[in-house]
DNA sequence: GGCATTTGTAGTCAAGGACAACAAATACCC
DNA sequence: GGGTATTTGTTGTCCTTGACTACAAATGCC
């Protein structure tokens, strides 16, 4: 609350920002961390030091670089600091061992029969996390876990207000996580965490602004990164595009009575179209690539109307840098990319359109991982100082 | 550029979190500086006493507050600090002195009889600017001018992009006021100042996250406050509200090709129905709450209904605290506020709408002003010691 | 092999806020 | 009206931090 600062406020946030090159940016040698900070040699080199003795970075011996000059050491995470990221699902539970830097160490899928209650997801995911713990070296510590949630999520006390497709309503699942596994629980929305994990290791590396939207077999979600962090809104709730309503040219385009984004532009609708059960997105697409129905191509432009709308008017508001796509929308990108271009571009100002480009997501499945991860390292990577080595 | 931090880098931001209290929150006592601020009680004596010195604040006798313990002295903002806030327009020019604490000092209207060419406005500018530094104390010591323009500005560079109404493109208008004035000067989107004036001064006074919409005679602007500070986007032109294409339910409904919110809720179709040339708010609100004609009723509630939707989207994806609408739109949200609520309700998520309230700006004709003098004084307030007494 | 260049290292310095002790100014209680 | 508790201003000391300087080390280049 207080907006004090003082001198161990310093130490502790040049303490992050090393830490930060090093994880986000993947800064190699002491000396780019001096030049990036513009801190001096000295104080660089004891920072390095002091977090180096906290055991969250490694110094190693330097490389050959074939410049004039003394060499730096090179610097690079301590793997031993790892944080386990759980994404469950409707039809699976899926975590992994995330160390500093997005490395995803160890992966595991539990698939469920029926869909989890809260209680199933818990006895699910405390039973991986004691085998990832037992599987991984031993000089691992975890320092929290991170979970990606198909819902919303209130940020002030991480209860799940609403996650449609596993039917929880006002679930304290991230306490519920927290009793039965006994390390600290970090919990966000799916979407807003697949958004950050592109904004720091994807697509969107090194891009302050950008949207995200994801197109998944329930929906779609979305996010915001507003000056290089998270939009989260008052709530922790932010980001919710797939619930919009853009405006529609022709009514005739409009075949839901919400008239929603995720309700118009619909995986679903394209597979049924395919006569498809089901597909992964790269099945999808070379599906929808040598459809000869024009059923499909008409429908996909149809969508494909819809989704510039609506990108259109969060460009005019966002003035993002970046609109990235993942999943879906991203297969819908690739289906024909300067159509959509063009179409985001008329309804959108002139100005606010400039610069601006869509792109599809870069990481894949380890995205929403990623991204958990990211948020369980938070804490850490605020204030490095208060970390030990166990 | 560098993210690096210093000891001086403490004192800088201390010296400008407490004249921010004073500027912003109007913090009357040193004791409640210290108590908000969390900085030692002799720290604070310290930073008020620099700030004396630089001629930003004033400290005062104790007043008598019926407390126990020792009175604290009252600290307020020094008068001899000011800028010029300028709102270039289509049938005048609008400028004033402002002081810390958004105190408007003096204020004057020139009217044109023709749209001005930015020559034209830079003339009158420099003239004004003569008139008011003239007629002000001998004391009083202009920081800088801050320009509020109703079009787009380019962040970087302060361009004039794009001024619909003015019929200026491309217009290095901040430049030539410089050049003309011979002071700094900095220039932002009218409506973005507007929304940084309501989250400062106004009727989002506290508020972190809102957004803010307002209706002029020459369509809608907006702004979004995000974690505190104007939403600005990669090029600075975040915010446009007024040129999204909101989902209508009833196709008849929409009544303009485009179909943008600007073009669906127009004042001037109201005025037209209403058979006046021209209003005020007030008035406006009045022919329209004493109309007997059913088509007013009628259009209003169309509006109404598209005003709701874009709402909607627009706090799906902000979740903010407060939606603040000013002018055109604050007399829509007068005419009929549980309606226009609960439409906004209808069409957004459930948790990221609990919470958010509707309210009409509070500032009135000053808050371009306002805005624009926040503008100019922001160089001063982020780093006070740079300041020099004249 | 000498030299320029870059970087690590060690020691000194200055600045800033915390803290403790004391003084000052008020309200409250008897 | 006097004593006491409470709050806050004031002063001087201390600790932490990063900057700076000088020097050493390690490389490429001529």
């Amino acid at each position: 609350m207080p907006a004090r600062d003082n001198v161990d406020g310093v130490r502790r946030r040049n303490l992050a920002t090393v830490l930060d090159l090093v994880h986000h940016r993947r800064v190699s040698s002491r000396a780019d961390v001096t030049a990036l900070t513009g801190l001096n040699r000295s104080t660089v080199a004891a920072l390095v030091a002091e977090l180096v003795t906290l055991g969250l970075l490694e110094e190693g011996d330097p490389v050959a670089s074939s410049r004039v000059g003394r060499p730096s050491p090179v610097v690079h995470p301590d793997p031993r600091p790892v944080v386990i990221a759980v994404n469950p699902e409707v039809d699976a539970v899926t975590a992994a061992v995330v160390g500093l830097g997005a490395r995803v160490e160890r992966r595991v899928r539990r698939p469920v029969d029926a869909v989890p209650t809260p209680e199933d997801a818990v006895t699910i995911i405390a039973d991986v996390v004691r085998e990832l713990v037992a599987a991984s070296p031993r000089s691992r510590r975890v320092a929290a876990i991170g979970l990606a949630i198909p819902g919303l999520v209130r940020a002030e006390d991480r209860l799940v207000r609403w996650a449609p497709h596993l039917g929880w309503r006002e679930v304290p699942f991230a306490a519920m996580v927290e009793d039965a596994v006994g390390l600290p629980v970090l919990a966000d929305n799916d979407a807003s965490l697949g958004a950050l994990a592109e904004h720091l290791f994807g697509a969107g590396r090194g891009v302050d602004d950008l949207i995200y939207l994801n197109g998944g077999a329930s929906g779609i979600g979305g996010g915001a990164i507003v000056r290089g962090s998270l939009l989260t809104g008052r709530g922790g709730y932010a980001g919710e595009f797939g619930q919009n309503r853009p405006g529609v040219d022709d009514p005739h385009d409009r075949v839901t009575s919400r008239g929603t984004l995720e309700d118009e532009v619909s995986r679903a609708r394209v597979l049924d179209l395919l006569g498809l059960e089901s597909a992964d997105e790269p099945q999808l697409a070379t599906a929808i690539k040598t459809a000869t129905s024009s059923a499909v191509r008409v429908e996909m432009r149809r969508q494909q109307g819809i989704l510039a709308a609506a990108l259109g008017n969060a460009v005019n508001v966002f003035n993002p840098e970046l609109v990235v796509l993942g999943g879906y929308l991203a297969t819908h990108l690739a289906w024909d990319p300067p159509t959509l271009d063009a179409a985001v571009r008329d309804t959108t100002v002139p100005a606010a359109w400039e610069g601006t480009s869509i792109v599809p997501a870069a990481l894949g499945e380890d995205r929403l991982l990623i991204g958990a991860a990211e948020l369980a390292f938070q804490p850490l990577l605020r204030d490095p100082g208060k970390w030990f080595v166990g």
